[in-house]
DNA sequence: ACCTGAACACCGTTCAAGT
DNA sequence: ACCTGAACACCGTTCAAGT
């Protein structure tokens, strides 16, 4: 289901100096610089760009999803480690030190980059990791039972972009910040309980189903197929 | 220091339709529709646009300005307010049900536009206004010491950038994200204490601090200028 | 099979001509 | 004093012509 073409070897090589390129002047300048710029530092023309993505939007995801299947692999490694608590937080810790370098990375995931097919899968494969790692977490006592991993995700995506905004501050406000997530999720403390229900990793895919997306059913056809 | 200029009445109601028409479009697809279809809505030609904002994103920063005002003064109206705990929570609140509803206002508010003065100077502001109900709210005992104003301040754009990005998961998303936040910055519980210092108003301030702009004094020139 | 740059549509911004 | 729309520069995307 993966890189099925068999490709030109010169053609796969600058597909990578575009995404190189690309990442390059995204880090410095953001992702407003223009499509000519990124052709010309990669050494090709642009229509070579748009041979390689279909669209400015397609590079950008292509990157993005480079970055997030890193975290995921990261986070599948940590799941062997020996302790479930500060191994969940290790991996939000890497997280946030991704985001204050990749600013393309956190720059990009809103819910307009949500729409985007591929972005969505690998947020479902993170998702299903960080699941993985929270109720082992749980389970060993350390991260309180009301919370979910769409609950962790989303605070783990807000202080991200946050702290990434302030790290001018201070270089250590991405671990400050870290540390309250920390507090907010820890087992011991929680005589308040969470308003409304812990949202489900079901309920984090339905919502971002793509219509006319193959492979992906929309959960309104899986109700009705069996009646 | 505000509004200075006696304008013609019909151009000061052109500047409010345009302002009118730009939240609506936005709010409808976002901050990438054209500046165009911004005067057509209004009634009024490109042109006109361009006299009362000098650019794009002006015309955003404006809107922007006058959402984080209206922010500020329900916060200084809750500063009277008897149970500071509850009163710091409750502008949290508000601030997250105003993301849902105007997501122009927290699109608007990465790094990249706090290099506008006008939005950094209603930073400030709000800054200390949430300054003034946190350390009530410690006095009070609710909330632990070793948090700022700051800390606050980015948790919540956090939380509202990310709740507002998964509210069609969850209608209550936004409440419980609030219950997290509360739950990391309550005063009991805290075995483990924040890494770093808490950064404070000070550095926010000198942090954000435009060059060339009148009347904000580098921090670095009052240091010099004692000696 | 892939690369290229001219060409196109569109958008933010300016400005000379209007009232 | 203010409004307007034609005109300009720029950017994402396409495509006919090349290798």
């Amino acid at each position: 289901m993966e890189e099925r073409t068999p490709r030109r070897v010169d053609a796969e090589r600058n597909r990578r100096r575009l995404l190189d390129a690309a990442t390059e002047i995204f880090c410095e300048r953001g992702l407003d610089v223009s499509v000519g710029e990124i052709a010309e530092r990669a050494g090709l023309g642009r229509g070579t760009l748009f041979r390689n993505f279909p669209s400015k939007e397609a590079l950008i995801a292509a990157i993005v999803v480079e970055r997030v299947r890193e975290s995921i692999a990261r986070g599948r490694a940590m799941l062997a480690a020996p302790d479930p608590g500060e191994a969940l937080f290790a991996l939000v810790d890497q997280a946030i030190r991704v985001s204050e370098t990749d600013r393309v990375l956190f720059e990009a995931l809103d819910d307009n980059w949500m729409v985007n097919e591929e972005i969505a899968a690998v947020h479902r494969e993170l998702l299903a990791v960080l699941d993985a790692m929270v109720t082992r977490a749980q389970a060993a006592g350390v991260v309180r039972r009301d919370v979910s991993a769409v609950d962790v995700l989303i605070m783990l995506k807000g202080v991200c972009e946050a702290s990434r905004s302030f790290r001018h501050l201070d270089a250590d406000i991405g671990l400050r910040q870290l540390d309250l997530v920390r507090a907010a999720i820890s087992a011991p403390g929680h005589e308040r309980p969470l308003r409304g229900h812990p949202p489900t990793v079901q309920e984090f895919e339905c919502c971002h189903a793509q219509t006319g997306a193959e492979g992906s059913v929309p959960a309104a056809e899986l109700a009705t197929s069996g009646g």
